[in-house]
DNA sequence: ATGTGATTTAACTATTTGGTTAACAAATTT
DNA sequence: AAATTTGTTAACCAAATAGTTAAATCACAT
């Protein structure tokens, strides 16, 4: 066997069927595609993972092991709270670079598929919101910031950084921009994203 | 013909095909699914509408026509910037409980087919920028909001109060909330996000 | 009533697709 | 090196699915 590039076809195969599912989802995605990519027979792809349903729940696992960091890096890391505000809207952009559908396909196939989101809780390093939520009550308590429920705030957060991913398509026709001044607008956001979110809640 | 209810055939196939396309999207909705729910049989479907492409393209321009009002009550609308942000936020929590799939819907199928933008694009009250960008920059010149660009501003408006929906079920686990205390919160957010982006931009 | 076009159906077809089988090949153990 | 286990393939299968056909029925004008 060729050991240069093929030393683990296993991994081969989750690859190209990351590719794949990331881009077209559980419903869109075809066996024989990631097969194709794969550079092998669809009947080994059943040969490591048994059913489509095994191989698509690898993929997410896989996908969902590299976003929670990125979340973690809100909710549980004590560094200052506009710091890390800054930090991680910074951070954001450049792992969405790296993993593009990557956001829009977790949380795509958990609208599709709600009750999945109970077998994700249960593994380790599922972020939870206490940490977050402890501190921004601080920082309200000595007056740094207005009152506001960490909640709130962890959404706003959220949904600033994600959705102008997720929603490019539509935004970039809706502020009629062509994809490289879209992207530069995108890239802009790394910095103004944390500085409108801090002007909003600073004293 | 029982026209009590079945007054008119399309209209009843055009709503279960909603009803599917809405919550499957194109390649995870079955035509048999449709029929079924439109009562009906399957071959007149095809009677109707040719092929599935051609349903779903119905689908979706119908979706899109619903939601450009939406975008246009932000975008088109000659209130005080104020007035309007507060507004729209507040109109859209009802819009969205009204169709809960629609948004999410209209950006899944986007992504999975940019070209289709530009079908849009052509069709009368597709929403723009112009308007807008005007009335923002007119603010900062009046020295009543912070220097921001108008795209920019627009994607933090769309953004906050799209994605809490979109990304429901993830944001649900990660704040730790049950469905009906996730509604209140989401319910809070009519004013609460106004506030949020008014209280950044406003000097 | 009857002829005509629009509507509706049951039954069918072609293709796609996830999955299997059985045989072969390569690596590993004995 | 013989035997066994692991990896790989071509060919096949059954179910699902979009789409078709041809006949039946309805609405309604003549």
């Amino acid at each position: 066997m060729n050991n240069k590039e093929l030393e683990n076809t296993e991994t081969e195969i989750l690859n190209a069927a990351k590719e794949v599912f990331l881009q077209k989802g559980m419903a869109g995605a075809r066996m024989q595609e990631i097969a194709d990519k794969a550079n092998i027979n669809k009947a080994l792809l059943h040969y490591y993972y048994r059913s489509k349903q095994l191989l698509f729940e690898a993929v997410f696992k896989s996908a969902f092991k590299l976003l929670a960091p990125q979340l973690n890096r809100v909710l549980n890391d004590d560094t200052d709270l506009f710091e890390k505000i800054r930090k991680f809207t910074e951070n954001y952009v450049a792992f969405v670079i790296k993993h593009p559908y990557l956001p829009n396909f977790v949380i795509q196939e958990l609208s599709k598929n709600p009750d999945f989101i109970q077998k994700l809780r249960a593994e380790k390093n599922f972020p939870t919101i206490d940490k977050f939520k402890i501190q921004v009550n601080e920082a309200i308590d000595k007056g740094i910031i207005k009152p506001i429920e960490a909640e709130q705030l962890f959404i706003n957060i959220i949904s600033l950084n994600i959705f102008p991913f997720i929603g490019e398509p539509l935004l970039m026709a809706l502020v009629n921009m062509d994809k490289e001044s879209y992207k530069k607008l995108l890239k802009k956001r790394k910095t103004e994203v944390s500085e409108f979110i801090i002007n909003s809640i600073k004293i």
